[in-house]
DNA sequence: ATTATCTATAGATCTATAGATAATGC
DNA sequence: ATTATCTATAGATCTATAGATAATGC
């Protein structure tokens, strides 16, 4: 019947699911709404995963893996720790533009099992920002520039991650005179987050506390 | 049985159910749960509210009212625009500390039910964004000052409810040499968010998109 | 032989209603 | 009389298992 490649069954599975997830959350989603988006019986998903929990893992180790693969990999690159830690902005900005779901998905499991998600992110995510914390220790030591402020990061992170996951429920109802579409407001909120991260790593006097005088205004 | 005043059971209701949305969300905790933290039948939690949909709902509304309150108070004050704009980040971010679980609770509402989280937002918060844009309207027109950029707020607002709903679970993996208390790094966070804040609206040349040059270091 | 799928169903929920009973306020 | 609570339960899920059957790869 199944005629030569069709997408994998796992595969198929692993996504309806995420999509799901990310709207109605792990309680709110039921085997038999995946089974069925999918085109498959309830008992056909537990071949491949053997339970809900199980399939919930699977993606949020999958994710977490691909973040980190795409983040290593500027890392590891051969260009200025400043350019490494602005890149990472803006990549960080691509993935949740374009995996909105998966982060939807990691948001949920922050309010819904924080215990597991801290494991997650040492795993995942600490090594990560060692290595850029290591960035701004070290300039700082050699006297090249002030400190980063690890709050800058943390504030320009968590205010992309605020931005692009809840951005387009909210920003609707901030539109002035000449609306603009979501996708313009995104655009310029990306633009905003970019250009402030420039000029925090990049001005002289920094301290990553705030930016420099605004030469250029938006 | 009961003596005198005992407070009221919907109230008690109210909170036990506040705190177990908060941290299951809604599909995730049953009425039989709320009851039992109540320590009353789950028909007697029916009596007070229709159905679950409707204790959810009456747990929103209470927390939007409060905010608009809390926030109305602050712009029909008698001081300068700028400082009520300061102020209301401040009291934001008071807010997210002393309320956590209302502020969990938005954020899944803002993941289960955009549509109806825009519909409370248009009557709550619209209103009060509005008044504050035009703040900055103003302001622009008359030549005090250039136009503060609306993405400066929703940049802060985002950071700062970001680091307060997730911080605790993520922050403590960011802890350096001397390991601070998430009530230390809390602090930080938010005197970094309100000197930024500050900076922003009272340096003379802002355009609300950076801060001006870091006089006094954190 | 193994891999992938299905039907049927057990057993455990969960929400909400019906209707009885106790407590309270005139 | 009204308000607040309870027990019992209907009816609708939901997850996961058992076990049959079809397709696939040697």
């Amino acid at each position: 019947m199944k005629s030569a490649p069709a997408p994998r069954t796992r595969s198929r599975i692993l996504k309806a699911a995420e999509g799901l997830f990310a709207r109605k959350g792990f309680a709110g989603t039921s085997l038999r709404e995946v089974a069925q988006a999918v085109g498959i019986a309830t008992p056909s998903l537990l071949y491949y995963f053997r339970s809900k929990e199980a399939l919930y893992e699977a993606l949020l180790e999958r994710g977490a893996k691909d973040l980190e693969r795409a983040f290593m990999s500027i890392l590891d690159m051969d260009v200025d720790d400043r350019h490494k830690v602005a890149l990472l902005v803006s990549r960080y900005v691509d993935r949740l533009q374009t995996y909105p779901d998966f982060f939807k998905l990691l948001t949920r499991e922050q309010l819904d099992n924080p215990a597991r998600v801290r494991k997650t992110m040492a795993r995942y995510v600490v090594p990560l920002f060692d290595r850029v914390l290591g960035f701004f220790r070290q300039r700082s030591q050699e006297g090249t520039a002030p400190p980063v402020d690890i709050r800058f990061l943390l504030h320009t992170l968590g205010s992309a991650s605020y931005f692009f996951i809840f951005g387009p429920s909210l920003t609707p109802l901030l539109n002035g005179d000449p609306p603009r579409t979501q996708q313009e407001m995104a655009e310029a909120f990306r633009s905003f987050l970019l250009e402030t991260t420039y000029k925090t790593l990049f001005s002289p006097q920094s301290t990553g506390h705030s930016g420099d005088p605004p030469a250029a205004a938006v």
